[in-house]
DNA sequence: TATGAATGAGTGTTCATTCAT
DNA sequence: AATGAATGAACACTCATTCAT
């Protein structure tokens, strides 16, 4: 009894804080895919809570308000987005390889996070002015990883030896938000294909490869 | 002096028909710069009637709804946006030349025209689903004219021969919208500059040429 | 010249009163049909002035407002009604034909005329608590002649001789606003038919006649 | 005391259930007044609303629309109408006395109840051609009701042999649809007395009796 | 803690009325 | 006199937020 208790979350208080905790990761959850499907005025209270099998109220229990609940879940978007693009460790010297995984880890995550996209193009439609700039200013993260992933490949000889190495990054950044979002958003007409993401990692690596 | 007055509109109704179209195109303009600003659900009939200096009320004698004036106000972006794209004569046979103008002139176009972008990644907040597809569909025009350069410069041994038409016109089409859209959107923390644009030409033309 | 004066309408200023007379008459036409077909608040000035082949403001130039115009088409179907009304001169020694075609009478006119029911009945739909009691007070009119119908009818003998004259003749007058409702508004489960009429006659009939 | 507890609501749930019913039923019955007395388009949804000591938005919770809440509050007025009429156990081997009594009882009922009037008369501002017809086909009961009436009175010889059963059954519920909503409507120059309504239901018998 | 009933400010839209032409 | 463009108050309806249970 006492072992399980060891491993197992305490009772009473812990068990349920820890069941709250699970409800208010699925309100976030459930935010995340209303806010990038509908937008931010798009997007009711009241579809959330129905998303996340939650009573209308009980969100109020833990965001103050439409506004904070958005402003969460472009932090945890943001969060969970750097984490995946951190390179691997056999990929540190090997800079074309690491560009080409950048972006294509990138445009996977994006597949179901739209608001990423969005976010890194400041869709209006976010009403991100409204927001701390919090969630925005993480973002030079990425233009940072792939400016330092240049850089090293300039220092290698495998990239053009002038390279805008600032200017470039945030072209790089720009083009792989951009095929995030339609990785998640279907559009019938012209379709996110295995072979589009193929013909991305060729244009960007010719773009920067030394000739 | 009299030469204008040649051109001034006929007395009595043709005065009043002027009057009311530009009536008219002021809203146009408003919804314009409201729905760029704002996305669909969050700009108010009210609000694009104010900034078109006209009362709520008669917005309703020129568009049967909210919906419609969205529709209309995309059809006329494209239509503004494709006319700015075609390429001049002396660029028929230079393709690198014909592909820099168009990157430069469709971020030039769009830094006034923050929907076009938002049209051409299917920002959901724009909730094209509802509109007819006529706006989406002359979208296709962008891609299809930057294949058509690539196709010359191939053909001309100037692009790389194995080329990936179809996707790489894609891509050059996209990075066109993001930056169109950033042009438009100030962001203080990455603005779109002269520079930024330069890289940008120079990016694409480098994925693109033969080595 | 004075010859042609005396007939036909003076020129200038009196063509054009008259041309201004008709006007206003198919205005009121109109109204009449609309207010008929929609209620007070399901009529709109737009639909009467459309109908009535005249533009919007130029109603407001006969009639202070929708109110009023309302009210004085009431004043002209009640006048309408109770000309019809006034028995023949051979009924006058007939109680029983003059009641029938009272019925009758009453009846057809309505048929075109769906607002004297609802004037009749004190419909709310009309919102006659706004309008003066003008036109309701006229209505008593048709109570009155009734009555007076059947007192000669009394005083005959051919009618009951202990008769109220004054509640049989409300209920005769509204048995004859309703049914000229119906004639009117086109019941496809339950229509006016000339079957009807005649059972309506009888019935009135039986139910005074002297046994 | 205890016996008044043991048909109180149960706690919780229930009694939240109970208090709910009781406001959808306040909002129906001031929906009742509202449309009685200002038609379709006259009467607001606010003033209903405050009429029925109830927020604006809570009416859509229990009704989608206007629409459906007239529907639904002309189904509840048949309903109670047609229950009201039914003739009791003692009535029915007389039929004169059935005939008095219907029509007094609807006149009461009515009294109260000024859609009912209007229903069975089709009245156009309550604008029936959108609603279900299934109120409407309920209100054929009346007619035949009277009509079986009539019939086992010709049977038992009390009423004219060759009464046209069809037409004076409509002519009856006619004559009580108008008196009905004439009671509820006070119409300060000719009220509807009990001594009006004993005038009817003489009138309606010398109409239909043998002689 | 959790619910969902309740609120009321705000939205798109209509329409009686006015006014420039 | 006549038009119909223009106004703005009012309406039906939605939804973020609060509160009684």
């Amino acid at each position: 009894m006492s072992a399980s208790q060891h491993r197992a979350p305490p009772p009473g208080p812990g068990r349920r804080r820890e069941a709250s905790q699970r409800r208010r990761q699925s309100i976030l959850d459930a935010a995340r895919v209303c806010f990038g499907r509908d937008g931010y005025s798009g997007a009711t209270v009241a579809r959330i809570a129905e998303e996340a099998r939650v009573s209308n109220g009980l969100l109020y229990r833990f965001f103050r308000n439409k506004d904070e609940l958005l402003e969460l879940v472009l932090k945890e978007v943001v969060r969970d987005w750097v984490r995946a693009l951190v390179p691997r460790e056999r990929e540190r010297e090997q800079p074309a390889l690491a560009l080409e995984q950048m972006f294509r880890r990138s445009v996977e995550f994006c597949a179901s996070n739209p608001l990423l996209p969005a976010l890194l193009s400041s869709d209006p439609a976010l009403q991100l002015q409204r927001m701390s700039v919090a969630a925005k200013g993480r973002l030079d993260a990425h233009r940072e990883l792939i400016a330092s992933i240049l850089e090293k490949g300039v220092a290698l000889g495998e990239f053009q030896a002038d390279l805008d190495v600032v200017s470039v990054a945030d072209l790089i950044s720009q083009l792989t938000a951009d095929y995030s979002r339609r990785a998640y958003v279907p559009d019938p007409d012209f379709p996110v294909t295995p072979t589009i993401v193929d013909a991305g990692v060729r244009f960007i690596l010719d773009a920067v490869r030394a000739r």
